[in-house]
RNA sequence: GGUCGCUUAGCUCAGCUGGUAGAGCACCGCCCUUACAAGGCGGGGGUCACAAGUUCAAGUCUUGUAGCGACCACCA
């Protein structure tokens, strides 16, 4: 019934659409089933799915298909985010490249047509690789964070918070990005490490030389303040020296004043605690319109700000005029040559180590600066005294939200307890523009549109009212995102029945920006925690362990393992970003060493199984190519299974009269087996699936269905069914429990590998009259009806191990598989009693001639032996056995046997041991030496017999 | 500087509340046996980083040491 060889795009391209077409994901809002609901994290609208993405929302789908087919009403939320600063500089550099304008050339409007118009040109492709990935979403609810809807939603939380009093707007000191010229948060700057210079400048008593004291405490004449800084320019807006309180050597010169140097100005020596003595000359200059320390201390000593800086970072009015439009770095370099000129420099360091803040997007250096921002507040406390951050963290004290694995719970905390207020506003044109309007005077008012303002505030048509030009950051519309998708502001009923979420899928780079950001925002906002649980993922590796990026060319596109890619095409694909020739040439040889001969189409399916089962609780993720081909082989293995079983049950008709929930027709040992298996690797899963184990799941699926289903249960199945005298029953029994089993183990592998499990079970589903419209939709199996007799099930056990003892044998002894082998087994009557039921079995998965029993092996001569507990299973060697080199080999056996017996009698002649350990732990230890001595017995039997030969 | 994590077979990793060291890949034999060579059968391989402690018992718990990594904060 299915052809030997399958392609397997073709079955992913026919399941995809099979899907599609008979609307098999939509949600269904009525239903009365138990809900279920996750949030995708929305990827970039015109951005490329990446290994990350992959692996998150295989592990969503996973979830999700797992609880739609336990019974769940499942949504699964997908969407985009216009990600602001992203898509602005692209569209930015794309017209800048075109036609060579910037956006303040082309004007607002028009820069966002076509910032529109390119997130329709691939809006598209993100979409489509997210559904190659089998993601069983209903995707005619596709959210992007700037449709109608959800800028109805910003608005009005945005309105909330402000009417709320948590949104204010203020001149503050905020990171700004001077070649995007917007602010950026907190978040949004990195630290790097750098190599730089530390000036040490004079600045002379206004009052000429002073006295004061050195480190010692002896006195010393001192020309003026000494300060050391890396940023001399900055001098150019000091407002004050500040020194510590209990720095004896100054201490006495507070209040005096120093002249500025290069400037035209005196300013104050000030103390304040924040100084620290032991470092550098133990004064600070107060800059503070330009850093953040420095500006705290400025507003508490009421010094004034100087700003000296424009927005794009040059040197404004306020600086002496020699500096006037001067780029910052290029003044720096002036105001060092001006100093040393003038005798006010007293020395450099110039290998400074310092962390310099970078602009994440950019990469330009942030510039502390003054502007009117409206910032979200973490100080402004509700009627219980929470503030917006102290709630986001109580949620979790109380355990209303989880974090798995629970350590992040520490970042997050650690984060939350030393937040800044957020700035909310960015000065950017690609975004939610905030719904602010000013009057003539400068008034603010905040309301959804201007008439509902002039409505609210009662304002005549003749005042005018201008919006506010600035957007809110990206991250505010991701904020409210887990309600904003559901119908936020309206009571909706996808609103009541799956918010709050079930869980959140994300990876720990984004904890900050969003996780935290949510929980705070559906706190105050819907007085709602946004999920139940967080599941944090690790990062996806290369296979050194390298971090993927573009510029080392080592980045795989997830789309390449689906369908393949020549070696070639993938090496001018991987280093298409690296500009550099050497080192474009060093990734290529690393390709070529990593993929030889490219990458093989592995299928969707595969490359599931291997994020499922790399995906542990807590670490990175390497990934493998050679994973995947091991995972492609198994879906290869699978796929043969079940022809196999196609091949066995041709003739098979279901008979509607036989209650097939296995009672009232006898199943084979091996049945029971097998279905005991089942049942057992069930409980499991529902239960790796609860503790988000998808390591664990996947390598027991791998085991049930390669170790146990197909090398024991199929092969035993053959045997039976290779016999042309089988009785009818018989037949039809096994036959049934061949189909029977095969849909539960398609069942229990499909939300891993949805594709190849929907295809097996299409043709599955007519042998067993099976009416879901395709295993999407079928539920998981509840095996656990069928009674199973224990005794049977520890047989076969003991079967497999004879057909294992026999096996090890003809490895050894490297007997060809073609010959078979006569076989004598010793042991009591009621274990040959039951050995006997499985002869054929024996003689055929072990090739063996014949089996004879024996309770003694007196009589036996020249063969080799295995002893399982009281069973010795001899195999007879037609060539004379080398009795010597038996005998040390079973000597080392014994040896080593009773080394354990040693052991485990120590252990049970210790009292302490015998009082303090747990019952059962003993009774199992007095078990295991039972059956140590049972073995020993018959190795030393066959040791003598070797003698006497 | 603060926080968190990691160190187990050649490689990548499991090992839950302490109770005889596991898997996949790789490796070595023998096989193209009528589901599958993307396969079958068999096999070898680990003082669980190091040290001390708790315990009848430590890969597992505690403390310390070393190495690696991540994040946060940084000092003019």
């Amino acid at each position: 019934m299915l052809d030997k060889q399958f392609d397997i795009l073709q079955i992913e391209e026919k399941w995809l659409n099979f899907w599609q077409d008979n609307d098999i994901f939509l949600v269904d809002i009525e239903s009365s089933k138990t809900p279920f609901c996750l949030m995708l994290p929305p990827p970039n609208v015109t951005g490329r799915l990446h290994m990350g993405h992959a692996f998150q929302q295989t592990l969503m789908d996973i979830l999700i298909r797992y609880h739609r087919m336990i019974g769940k009403e499942v949504l699964w939320q997908v969407g985009t985010d216009h990600a602001g600063i992203a898509t602005q500089m692209l569209v930015e550099r794309q017209i800048k490249n075109e036609n060579n304008l910037s956006r303040f050339d082309i004007g607002r409007d028009k820069f966002l047509e076509k910032v529109w118009q390119w997130k329709e040109l691939y809006a598209q492709r993100i979409v489509n690789q997210m559904k190659r990935l089998g993601t069983s979403a209903d995707w005619s609810r596709l959210r992007f964070t700037m449709d109608t809807s959800m800028s109805k939603a910003v608005k009005e939380a945005f309105i909330y918070l402000y009417k709320q009093g948590y949104i204010y707007k203020g001149n503050r000191l905020v990171n700004w990005d001077p070649s995007l010229m917007t602010a950026v948060s907190d978040l949004e700057v990195v630290a790097e490490e750098v190599r730089g210079s530390m000036w040490h400048i004079l600045y002379p008593f206004t009052d000429g030389p002073q006295e004061a004291f050195d480190s010692e405490g002896n006195k010393v004449t001192l020309k003026g303040m000494t300060i050391a800084t890396t940023r001399p320019e900055t001098m150019l807006a000091d407002g004050a020296v500040c020194v510590n309180p209990n720095d004896k050597r100054y201490k006495h010169l507070v209040g005096k004043y120093v002249d500025l140097p290069l400037c035209n100005r005196t300013i104050p020596v000030i103390e304040d605690d924040f100084v620290d003595i032991e470092f550098g000359t133990g004064c600070v200059k107060i800059t503070g319109a330009h850093d953040f320390n420095d500006y705290a201390c400025a507003i508490k000593h009421n010094i004034p700000l100087i700003n000296i800086f424009t927005l794009d970072a040059k040197l404004n009015e306020n600086a002496p005029k020699q500096f006037f439009n001067m780029d910052r770095f290029n003044c720096r370099k002036e105001v060092v040559k001006e100093l040393k000129q003038n005798n006010f420099l007293v020395g450099v360091d110039e290998n400074h180590k310092m962390m310099q803040p970078k602009s994440e997007r950019t990469g330009v250096i942030v510039e502390p600066m003054l502007t009117n921002q409206w910032f979200i507040s973490m100080k402004k406390h509700n009627e219980k005294g929470e503030t917006l951050s102290s709630r986001a963290l109580n949620y979790f004290s109380d355990r209303e939200i989880n974090f798995i694995p629970a350590n992040w719970l520490n970042t997050y905390n650690q984060w939350l307890n030393n937040i800044q207020d957020w700035c909310i506003s960015r000065q950017l044109w690609w975004g939610h523009q905030i719904p602010a309007w000013y009057d003539d005077n400068g008034k603010v008012y905040v309301g959804y549109d201007e008439d509902s303002i002039r409505k609210e505030y009662n304002l005549s048509a003749n005042i005018k009212l201008k919006q506010d030009e600035d957007v809110l950051d990206t991250w505010f519309s991701s904020g409210i995102w887990t309600f904003s998708t559901l119908g936020y502001p309206d009571n909706t009923r996808e609103l009541e029945k799956f918010h709050p979420t079930d869980v959140l899928i994300t990876g720990f780079d984004i904890i900050f920006f969003w996780v935290a950001r949510m929980v705070m925002m559906t706190g105050v906002i819907k007085n709602q925690v946004p999920f139940r649980e967080v599941y944090i993922t690790g990062l996806v590796r290369d296979s050194d362990g390298n971090k993927m990026s573009k510029t080392k060319g080592n980045v795989i596109d997830p789309l390449d393992v689906i369908q393949g890619i020549g070696l070639e095409d993938l090496i001018s694909k991987s280093t298409e970003s690296i500009y550099q020739k050497d080192r474009q040439e060093k990734a290529a040889k690393g390709i070529r060493k990593m993929f030889p001969e490219g990458i093989q189409t592995c299928g969707v399916d595969s490359l599931r199984f291997t994020f499922c089962a790399l995906a542990n609780t807590g670490r990175d993720i390497r990934f493998d190519i050679k994973r995947v081909m091991g995972y492609r082989n198994f879906t290869n293995k699978v796929w043969n299974a079940a022809r196999f079983v196609f091949s066995y049950t041709e003739d098979f008709k279901l008979d509607n009269n036989i209650d097939y929930n296995g009672v009232n027709f006898k199943l084979r040992p091996f049945d029971q087996w097998i279905i005991n298996k089942i049942v057992k690797f069930t409980e499991r899963y529902h239960k790796y699936i609860k503790e988000y184990r998808f390591d664990m799941m996947s390598q027991e699926v791998y085991e049930l269905i390669w170790d146990h289903y197909c090398d024991w249960y199929l092969e035993a199945s053959k045997v039976t069914l290779k016999d042309q005298n089988i009785p009818f029953e018989r037949k039809y029994s096994t036959q049934y429990i061949l189909l029977y089993t095969l849909d539960c183990i398609l069942r229990l592998l499909h939300p891993i590998t949805p594709f190849i499990t929907e295809e097996i079970w299409a043709s599955l589903k007519g042998k067993l009259n099976l009416n879901y419209r395709c295993l999407s939709v079928a539920p998981i199996p509840e095996v656990n009806s069928i009674t199973l007799d224990k005794e049977i099930i520890e047989n076969v056990e003991t079967t497999i191990s004879v057909i294992h003892s026999i096996r090890q044998i003809r490895g050894d002894y490297v007997i060809s598989p073609n010959k078979k082998v006569d076989v004598i087994i010793v042991c009591n009557d009621e274990l040959k009693t039951k050995l006997e039921d499985f002869e054929d079995l024996i003689k055929d998965l072990a090739k063996v001639s014949s089996i004879k029993y024996m309770t003694s092996n007196d009589k036996l001569k020249n063969t080799i032996v295995n002893v399982i507990n009281n069973l010795q299973v001899h195999v007879y060697m037609h060539d004379l056995i080398d009795k010597e080199q038996e005998i040390i080999k079973i000597n080392k056996e014994i040896d080593k046997n009773q080394n354990n017996i040693n052991i485990l009698k120590n252990k049970l002649s210790n009292n302490e041991f015998i009082s303090k350990a747990k019952l059962e732990i003993v009774q199992k230890e007095k078990d295991r030496l039972k059956r140590l001595d049972l073995i020993q017995k018959g190795l030393i039997e066959q040791k003598s017999k070797l003698e006497q030969m």
